[in-house]
DNA sequence: GGTCAAGTGGTGAAAAGTGGGGAGCCGGGG
DNA sequence: CCCCGGCTCCCCACTTTTCACCACTTGACC
């Protein structure tokens, strides 16, 4: 279960030094195969190999007729790459996927259950403010009566 | 079941020491698996591991295309941290919670049956004032009797 | 006033982050 | 076909940070 969000930097290379708390789990999880991929709200989604294969299968299985069907397999699989961590934890963040999410060199990785999300410093901010802009507005589908 | 409200203070590290009359009933809801996370009212939520388990895993299910389901999982599960308390009954506060919830030196723990939370001195006594300010509003979903 | 528990601050060791250097590989040119 | 150049990626070593533990001070209760 990955969860928390880290503040890190990219180095001249691209690479991403992943923090040595979410190592272990991730490669073992990942079995030292890992997936970047795009995400529509402009952030990058990185999953372990073994959680990705399913959703990258039902997401091909969808009819390429349908635009928003096409359009979600164009997004999700067509930018996926497969990476894997060096020796020392850093990932190599390919410049294609660096441009889609805006990355800077300040970006956040954030735990989100069987993978992570990865943000630009700008869109992590104002993703944070989603919620808050919500307001009294009620609770979406499937959280109705989330209590905390 | 903790409750009471309890003013402390963060120490220069950012280590919040928990009261002791805290400590054993929060061990041992926590088997020392303490989650700190963020809340939307700005102040943060620590929970016993074993009581955090369920909620995140309702959090997790919601729709990622849902905008505001989507803000949600980030805000809760992006922000949340395994943490436990050191030898001495001290908790570290990340940067980044520390932040969000806007925590100066003076900090309030606050018990809420199942869980704490932990607001900045500001945010706290902010708060106060919500109940007041209802005027003579009509009680919200579910404690429409509630009698006192 | 004494004793004991709780709170507070500091220090050192170990691990994590960061940057660089070098070897290997691929592509292009002679 | 071989050689040279450039690029990529891998690994090592130094620096920095983190966190756990220890000791002292403070406060409360007997």
């Amino acid at each position: 279960m990955f969860q928390g969000a880290a503040a890190l930097s990219l180095d001249a290379k691209g690479r991403l030094a992943i923090p040595a708390r979410y190592r272990e789990a991730l490669a073992l999880a990942a079995d030292g195969k890992l997936v970047l991929t795009a995400h529509p709200h402009r952030c990058l989604l990185l999953y372990p190999e073994p959680a990705w294969a399913p959703i990258r299968d039902k997401v091909l299985a969808a009819s390429s007729f349908n635009p928003q069907a096409a359009g979600i397999k164009r997004l999700l699989v067509g930018n996926a790459r497969d990476e894997a961590m060096d020796s020392a934890g850093r990932l190599l963040v390919a410049p294609e996927l660096r441009q889609f999410a805006q990355l800077e060199k300040q970006v956040w990785l954030v735990g989100q259950g069987s993978h992570f999300e990865i943000w630009s410093d700008a869109g992590w901010q104002k993703q944070q403010d989603v919620v808050f802009a919500m307001g009294d507005q009620a609770l979406p589908p499937g959280l109705e009566d989330l209590a905390l």
